[in-house]
Parts: structure tokens; C-alpha cells; sequence
DNA sequence: CGGCAAATTGACTCCACTCAAAGGAGGTGG
DNA sequence: CCACCTCCTTTGAGTGGAGTCAATTTGCCG
């Protein structure tokens, strides 16, 4: 399946932060006042670093569904942190089937695979209605390099990246995959708050397919067997988490 | 398979990187003198700055095969950077399955993904006799503050892993992947000034069939598949890549 | 209501795995 | 130096989990 829709080719995208209509400077709510709190960059900021940190922030507008964020081969202008809705990554290969790398919620940072080679490395595209900020790369390295405890933030959140990625190299059945990505999503909504054993599933089922390189029916059929073993219920987009704990068993077959 | 023969449990390791003695300071050759070169991190570092940055480097003795340099749960001392020939990293999960997370030549930087939680995350080996520079993630991270250049690299590099590891998470058949990896081999072999085109595999195909998640037996019937159909010639760990364009075209699926 | 895409369900196929066995290669001890 | 052992690798035969193909159902939106 290509993405059809006559999309605008990246080169026509604009090469500067400032420029990106999606990162155009807007009406500010301060880092401090983020809903977000402390699960975005300035973490560990104090009152005045965080104040420093949001003169270089752009609020992004609202981001519709279906409306991409990056492009393969846009310039590293900026990286970006999820403030509402779903964002997912996504590459085309040359048999023109798409293959989605990566899921991103609210807290979350899209973009570092980008630093090397100053280009980004995949598509982004919104799942829901969503919005995000975003970040010059450069103005927050040399930042970094003023505020250690920004500089060790960047490198945890990359570091915990690499770790996830690799993680997930390992070869499991397709209902260990299953179950790992609905904890991992649990687990990273509940981070925010919300119930981490009742949410929407932002994502189709063909977007999970491809995320956990599986069929799309192979979905359906083992959320279906999870619900009648009674590990979860499931209706489209709602999902309920019955048993979290034999999921997660189910999930980490890891660490020895 | 379990690694049985008596290890060290990792709790008997040394918490600092000067005690660590896979890493203890020893005479010293200058970076600006490695035959490494412009591999390593001092890559884009003037004379005065790659002075600066020897001084927090820890030469390692030679480390034999079958020894290890890092394990799980080992505090983040330090990072590592290979000067001389080929370890691998893997975790053991709960079936007692070993699962190889990837290679390291010379020129690589191993421990990224234990900046995070400041512990290490996987175990790393040796596969041949091997040399190492320890670097005090600590010392690197505040001289990155000082040297623009150095924390550029830093990023740039852990941001190159991100990209690696995101592209291997493509959904490719047996033979893509051993092409893969054969190319991969290839490619970062050849940077160091080797031929790209006959090399030793370090690793065994065990070794190889759990980084690529396959049995070992269909390692070795590619392999052959690759042999009669004159792409490679291969002899236990010698290969030479015959017909390197067509395993390149079958290794890179990717990037619509 | 009608048209379309997403999701589900069923039947069959195939690639890679498992099980099994036979060759090498390298190391050790007598 | 050779016998032996062990581990790695290769090769063969059969199995199974997930994919493919196809048909149907469901939900969504104009």
C-alpha cells in the first residue's frame, strides 16, 4: 500500500524551524505550566532553567489526524515532543509496502534519529488530533551544554531508546509481541495518569501489524484469543486490560 | 544454553571505572596517534581539544575471547570504546536463551544503553582477543559541555544507533537478513581501511542466528544458498563477498 | 440509505523451525 | 604424535506458526 494522497514532497517542506508551519511560534503555555509536567525535557529543570528552556519551544497548532509532522529527508530543523494525541513513525520500502517503526504518546520525543546525518529518518504522522513543540536540535545542544541536568536528560531519553529498540529485536511469537505492546502502551499511559487498563487504541490494527511485523489478521485473531481467555476485552479502538498481570508475563520473556 | 563455566557474578564487579581492571590506566597511546583515527569519538576534535580528551581515556589490556568486559547490572562506570577486535552484546531471557543484541568492531562505542538507569543492560564478550579505551561516561558527558564538537559527536553517534536499530526492525526474510548483515560487516570493515570484500566472521553462526533471530542451521543452508547461486564464497569464518552489488540490492529493502 | 474502509473469520500454504544425525576442526592428555 | 572428545557446522526430513488469499461483517460518513 503507498500513501497516495497527492503529499506534499518533502523538498517542498521548509528547511527552518521557524519556517515549518506545524512549529510556527504561537500563544506560549509555559513548560512550567504544561499539563505535561514532569515528563517532558525540563524534568529536572529548576524554576529559572525552565523559563530559559522555553524561549526555545514552539507550540505547534493543532495537528489533524492523518497530517505529517516530518518527512523522510527533511532537514533536522527540529525534533518534537508529543504534547496531546498519537503520533506514529513510519518508512516506505522500495515494494512500496509501508513498515511503522514506532509509536509516540504525549511526553514523548520524535526526531533523534535524525542528528545523524541531519535529515530525518522517517515519516510522522498524527493518529489523532494532536499537537506538539517543537525544539531547534541545535538550540537545545548548545543549551545543553549550559544546564548539565539538560544535557543528562538527552542522553538518558536517547539511551533509553537504544534500550527499548533493542529490546525489541528479540524474536518472539506473535502473542508475546501482542501482549508487550499493549502493556507497553499501558504502562506509558499510565505514566500521565490515566487508567492503564482502559484506553483507545490510537493505531489500526494494520499500523500495529506492521509495528510488530505481523499480519493484519494475526492481530485480530490473537486479541480475540485474548479475550476469550479472558486477558482483555476488546471492542475496535477500546481495549480493556482484564488481567495485567498475565499479560505482563506473557510480555517479558526477557531479562534472565 | 546457558554461560555456565563460573562467571563472576556481576555484583563482584568493581563500581568505578579505575578499579574496573578491564580498564585500569595503563601506558597510555595517544589518541591523536590510534590507528584508529577519525573513527573514535575524537573524530572532529582539534589537536589541543584530543589532548584534553586522552585524559580521561583507560587503555585496557588485551581481553581475551570468551572474556567479559561489561554485564548486566554492572554500574555505569564507563562506556567503552574498541580499539581492536570484535565483541558481542546479549541478554539471557527467562528460558535461559541467549539472545545476541548486536556486534561491536573497532572504531564502535559500546554502553549507550546504559546511560539510562545507569546500569548496563546487556553483557558484552569478546569474540576474538580484543582491546578496549574505558571512557568515564561522567568525564565524556562534562567535557561535552566544554567541547562542542565532542558533544555533537556523542549525540550523533548514539542518534546513528537509533537509526541503525529502527532499520533493523524490518520484517526482512532469512536471506535479507544474513545479506544484511554481510553488508553491514562489510561496510564498517571497510572504514578501517580493511578489504570490504573478504573478512573473517568473528562470530559464530549461533552467534549469528540469534542477533538475526533464525536457527543456526538456516545460517548455514543461506549460506550455501548464497555459495551456489555465486554471491559469496565462503569457508567456515572466512567469507569473501563475491557479487557484493546484488547482496547489497538484497539486503537494502528499505527507504521508498 | 448506500458506499467504502477496517476488521474479522475461515481455508490453505509456505518459510523457517525442530529434531536428528553425520561430518569437520580444534584442543587435551596420554 | 595420535586418539579421543567436544563443539561447531552442515545436511536431511518432517512440523507448525504465521502469512496469504478470499469472503463476510461491521462501522463510519457522506
Amino acid at each position: 500500500m503507498s500513501n497516495a494522497s497527492g503529499v506534499i514532497p518533502s523538498n517542498a517542506m521548509s528547511t527552518l524551524a521557524q519556517q515549518n508551519p506545524h512549529f510556527r511560534k504561537r500563544s506560549q503555555i509555559a513548560c512550567s505550566k504544561c499539563t505535561l509536567g514532569k515528563l517532558c525535557l525540563v524534568r529536572n529543570l529548576d524554576e529559572d532553567e525552565t523559563e530559559q528552556f522555553e524561549n526555545i519551544v514552539n507550540k505547534s497548532r493543532p495537528i489533524h489526524a492523518g497530517e505529517h509532522i516530518f518527512r523522510i529527508g527533511d532537514p533536522l530543523d527540529c525534533i518534537a515532543a508529543v504534547r496531546a494525541g498519537c503520533f506514529k513513525s513510519y518508512v516506505i520500502d522500495k515494494n512500496g509496502e509501508e513498515h511503522v517503526l514506532g509509536f509516540y504518546l504525549p511526553g514523548e520525543i520524535i526526531g533523534f534519529d535524525a542528528i545523524d546525518g541531519k535529515t530525518h529518518k522517517a515519516n510522522v504522522i498524527a493518529l489523532d488530533t494532536s499537537s506538539v513543540c517543537g525544539l531547534s536540535f541545535d538550540s537545545v545542544a548548545d543549551m545543553a551544554r549550559q544546564l548539565p541536568s539538560l544535557q543528562e536528560e538527552l542522553f538518558r531519553v536517547m539511551s533509553a531508546q537504544i534500550s527499548e529498540l533493542e529490546s525489541n529485536a528479540a524474536d518472539l511469537s506473535a502473542e508475546e509481541r501482542i501482549a508487550r505492546l499493549l502493556c507497553s502502551l499501558s504502562t506509558r499511559i499510565a505514566r500521565r495518569g490515566y487508567s492503564p487498563t482502559e484506553f483507545n487504541l490510537s493505531m489500526s490494527r494494520r499500523d500495529i501489524a506492521s509495528n510488530l511485523r505481523l499480519a493484519t489478521e494475526t492481530i485480530s485473531r490473537v486479541l480475540a484469543r485474548f479475550q476469550s481467555a479472558g486477558l482483555i476485552r476488546v471492542n475496535r479502538k477500546k481495549v480493556e486490560l482484564v488481567d495485567l498481570d498475565k499479560l505482563r508475563e506473557l510480555a517479558h520473556r526477557d531479562t534472565g
